[in-house]
DNA sequence: TCGTCCCGCCAGAGC
DNA sequence: GCTCTGGCGGGACGA
């Protein structure tokens, strides 16, 4: 494909450059022609653009102005106001738009409150071993299919994808496109606009934390309102490496012009992988003030050699301590996983009898506690998984109570960290369910504050069915030794967890007791299913499980291995990060909530796997 | 070498 | 059938 310069382009670097003659890739970046385009529209307040008078304005191709409007749009700065024509609203508009991203980020990303509240058989689920868990994790894919993968969606699956599309079409559509005809292709769902929101939306839950454009990819791949399961792509629809490579070629644009508004940053990663930090409106609307400033278009470099958008390593380096801080602590609620499940929480006081904080707080043992900070990062951190993850809030709520019987956690802290995480998932549509949830949480506090430890397990028994959205009787804070299904519960697990090695079973790839072990789960088939449909299945966590099902592929010819390698390879990329913020906590290996991976139906067709026995 | 991302083809949407 | 829109990926650029 011809690389020169369009006419378009030269006329635009003729206006700008220093007069040099030469052609230079740097001026033409998206994000240099955004600055201009903002600095050209950002004057006057709901002016109309024409997209051929910006074209010819700035210098470049119509195509590249499409790319500039759609960005704009999705964050509210322009919107359409018919073919050809767009107005300007300004910065002051996005700080309601993020809003409204931000309060729709968990429906849209993650499936809507209701795939978050789960059956009480599912809370059985998780807290059953890593052994039990990793015979329902991700499969293989489909090593004889052809061309009827759609049709192996689960129906919660399409629900979720449903919710997704919809959502995402109130968004840029309802808003802005209504003109437009009601089409539903993949093509509008796909577009630069809505991608550019769900990475937004990305950055809106992930707070402070960076998020890698390799990770976004991966997930908006995933969320692909025709493919939820970014574990699920197969090679019949397409290269999963090269979707990713699609994907991120077109968040190189949207970042490359969100940097330029000042929404987000570049920062600097250890192995050379593109990250992105938000900055916010804010930094957002000083920049603009200083584009308006500039008397003419300014084409010195807004990118590669602006070091305002690179931050210090030093400042990096800052950052990334706020998570070791409790490593230590951490990495023994690892080790103690199996030792010591039954230590309830001390309500901490002082010698005088007030209670402590975050910082003066000491667990059992006189190691430092986990302070709201933390939990409130490791909660950022799994908000960035897959929506494919069914369990991982529970896990999440799981674990945080977990930390709360091992007195490892305030007990405050602990419940205001998941009435937080609670109402925010409900968003504003459910925020009275929150709301209460908060004040039940308040109350709760008080009254522990007067009662023993039991009853405040009766507490935290319900706190936790609340925050997994199970049916449970109303617990009284002052009420004794209610909520028994927990406490059966854990008390079973522990019996299967002496009597069993979960650790072996998960380096034991079809010999583990568990393996016909029904699991049930709102997340499509489970493995009872998957075993009574006649297919074995792959331990992807064993590398000699997976070794056989790689040979059974290279067997079964090269478009077999192919799928097989890009199913691995979307495994690997999956296992990084799913494992990333555990390890970051300098966890020995992976806590009982984390092996909790996506479930998908194997449908291994004529080239099954090896079974247990290897054949 | 590999991350970055410009560029324009071309197909779908819109009228 | 024409124009508008924009997905997509080849391949050049740059560190």
């Amino acid at each position: 494909m011809a690389q020169r310069p369009s006419p378009g382009a030269r006329l635009y670097k003729s206006k700008q450059s220093s007069g040099s003659g030469e052609y230079s890739r740097k001026e033409k970046s998206l994000g240099l022609l955004c600055g201009n385009f903002v600095h050209v529209y950002s004057q006057e307040e709901n002016q109309e653009i024409c997209l051929d008078a910006a074209a010819t304005t700035l210098g470049v191709e119509r195509r590249r102005i499409y790319d500039i409007v759609n960005v704009l749009e999705s964050v509210g700065i322009v919107t359409r106001k018919a073919k050809n024509c767009y107005i300007w609203r300004g910065f002051s508009c996005v700080t309601s738009k993020l809003d409204d991203l931000s309060k729709k980020a968990f429906s849209d990303l993650y499936g809507t409150p209701e795939d978050f509240r789960t059956p009480v058989a599912s809370r059985k689920n998780s807290k059953k071993t890593a052994a039990a868990r990793v015979k329902v994790e991700m499969q293989p894919p489909n090593l004889d299919l052809d061309d009827s993968l759609s049709q192996s969606q689960s129906q919660s699956q399409s629900q979720k994808a449903a919710c997704v599309r919809s959502s995402m079409e109130t968004e840029l559509d309802v808003q802005s496109r209504q003109p437009r005809r009601a089409s539903g292709g993949s093509r509008k769902e796909k577009s630069l606009g809505v991608l550019s929101q769900r990475f937004v939306q990305l950055f809106l839950l992930a707070g402070d934390r960076a998020v890698s454009l390799d990770q976004a990819a991966i997930q908006l791949l995933g969320r692909s309102p025709s493919d939820t399961d970014p574990l699920s792509v197969s090679p019949v629809e397409g290269d999963t490496t090269k979707l990713l490579k699609t994907k991120v070629r077109r968040l190189y644009d949207i970042a490359n012009i969100l940097s330029s508004l000042r929404l987000i940053e570049k920062v600097h990663t250890v192995n050379r992988k593109p990250a992105f930090k938000w900055l916010g409106p804010d930094a957002s609307s000083k920049t603009v003030a200083s584009l308006q400033e500039r008397s003419t278009i300014n084409v010195t470099s807004t990118r590669k050699e602006d070091v305002s958008l690179k931050r210090p390593a030093s400042e990096v380096a800052d950052k990334g301590k706020r998570g070791t801080k409790r490593r230590k602590s951490f990495a023994r609620f690892v080790k103690n996983e199996e030792a010591e499940s039954t230590v309830e929480a001390k309500s901490p006081t002082q010698a005088n009898g007030s209670p402590v904080t975050d910082a003066e707080f000491v667990d059992t043992e006189g190691n430092e506690g986990f302070d709201a900070a933390t939990l409130e990062r490791v909660a950022s951190v799994i908000s960035t998984f897959p929506d494919s993850y069914a369990n991982r809030w529970q896990n999440y709520v799981s674990s945080v109570d977990s930390m709360l019987r091992r007195g490892q956690v305030r007990r405050e802290t602990a419940y205001e960290c998941i009435a937080r995480l609670l109402n925010e998932k409900n968003g504003a549509e459910d925020e009275s369910r929150g709301d209460s949830l908060k004040r039940e949480v308040q109350q709760s506090c008080e009254e522990l504050g007067k009662e023993s430890d039991s009853q405040q397990m009766a507490v935290a028994e319900q706190l936790s069915a609340m925050a997994t959205g199970s049916q449970v009787t109303q617990v009284s804070p002052r009420s004794r030794g209610c909520g028994g299904t927990r406490e059966e519960e854990r008390q079973k697990v522990e019996q299967e967890e002496s009597g069993d090695s979960c650790a072996d079973d998960v380096n034991k790839a079809g010999e583990g007791t568990q393996e016909n072990e029904v699991v049930e789960n709102d997340d499509g088939p489970t493995e009872c299913e998957t075993t009574q449909s006649g297919l074995d299945m792959i331990d992807p966590w064993d590398q000699d499980s997976v070794d056989k099902y790689m040979a059974r592929a290279r067997e079964a010819g090269p478009k077999h291995l192919r799928a097989a390698e890009q199913w691995l390879t979307t495994f690997r990329q999956w296992q990084e990060l799913w494992t990333a913020p555990f390890a970051a906590f300098g966890a020995a290996s992976l806590p009982e909530s984390a092996s909790e991976a996506p479930k998908r139906t194997p449908s291994l067709g004529a080239v099954a796997i090896p079974d247990k026995n290897g054949s």
